[in-house]
DNA sequence: GTCTATAGGTTTCAAATTTAAACCATTATC
DNA sequence: GATAATGGTTTAAATTTGAAACCTATAGAC
């Protein structure tokens, strides 16, 4: 069809599934958001300033896709909760891998005074490593997307 | 203004920024396939099926925000090679964190036959972990983030 | 040299999405 | 019972996306 958003749901691609799902330009910021304590549609939307349709449609998508569970609000039966299931909270590597590039990338030099921090001590997270199997450090240059093995298949 | 995308690049958020730059819809992918090797405008349009208008504005988003760098085709005058800089390399622990999320949340068991291995040896890449600096390996609910007290920012 | 094909775009136009603002329904509060 | 707050939905304009047609420069065939 023709101004319509190409689906990239089929596609044999672990990154272009996650984008299915997460790939737009709220979806992120809503999930950071939520990470950030978050829950409810009035906070998501102040914070962000996003439309309210928008986050409408995105919360309901989110939903849809197990990353959001709607909660009855204890506090007032006008209101409900927006929590992050188990599958949503997995998305905090990504968010962190999202965060530390930015980080290093787009900031001058002491523009950005927050960090990612170990909630334990405060101390900002080292940046993310690729690590192989056997501990070695990988570059950038040292993976691939490649055919999984027979062996890696029964083993996992 | 009304029907335009809202701008984030003033955001004092990490995760934000780098969304300014990768977060659209094909910006992602297309870096993904530079990772696979691909480097010519026409390899990256057949692969992907995007339109082409679309490939050109990102590729020269891409190019100005030094995540590409154009390069003359030593193959032919006629064409020239979209090259990953070191900043676009560095969105590898991105791709691999999305690969991983979208591997193990996105399709059935055995529906995805390919995984992110280590050149070396082939073997898959272990999930990715966040780790803090004294070792502990970090859940989702175990970080945050925080502003940088003074103590972070002068050891950095 | 001329014809043709190819790479790498740009232009055009219709369809879909985004946004802002107005509106509506339900539930608290006074 | 009136009023306000929450969580949306609806509407309409502006922008973005996508598909196809078109254009330009180089390469190769003849």
């Amino acid at each position: 069809m023709k101004g319509k958003r190409t689906d990239l749901a089929g596609a044999g691609c672990g990154i272009a599934r996650t984008l299915q799902v997460v790939g737009d330009w709220w979806s992120l910021l809503i999930i950071r958001d939520a990470f950030n304590g978050r829950r409810r549609f009035s906070e998501f939307q102040k914070n962000l300033g996003v439309a309210r349709n928008i986050l409408s449609a995105r919360l309901r998508k989110l939903v849809d896709e197990g990353i959001f569970t709607v909660e009855p609000d204890p506090q007032s039966g006008l209101s409900h909760l927006y929590v992050l299931t188990a599958k949503g909270q997995e998305l905090g590597v990504i968010l962190v891998a999202l965060w530390q590039w930015g980080e290093q990338h787009c900031f001058a030099p002491g523009e950005l005074d927050y960090a990612v921090v170990d909630k334990l001590n405060r101390q900002p997270l080292p940046p993310l490593q690729l690590v192989a199997q056997d501990g070695r450090v990988l570059e950038p240059q040292d993976f691939c997307v490649a055919r999984r093995t027979d062996a890696d298949q029964t083993r996992s």
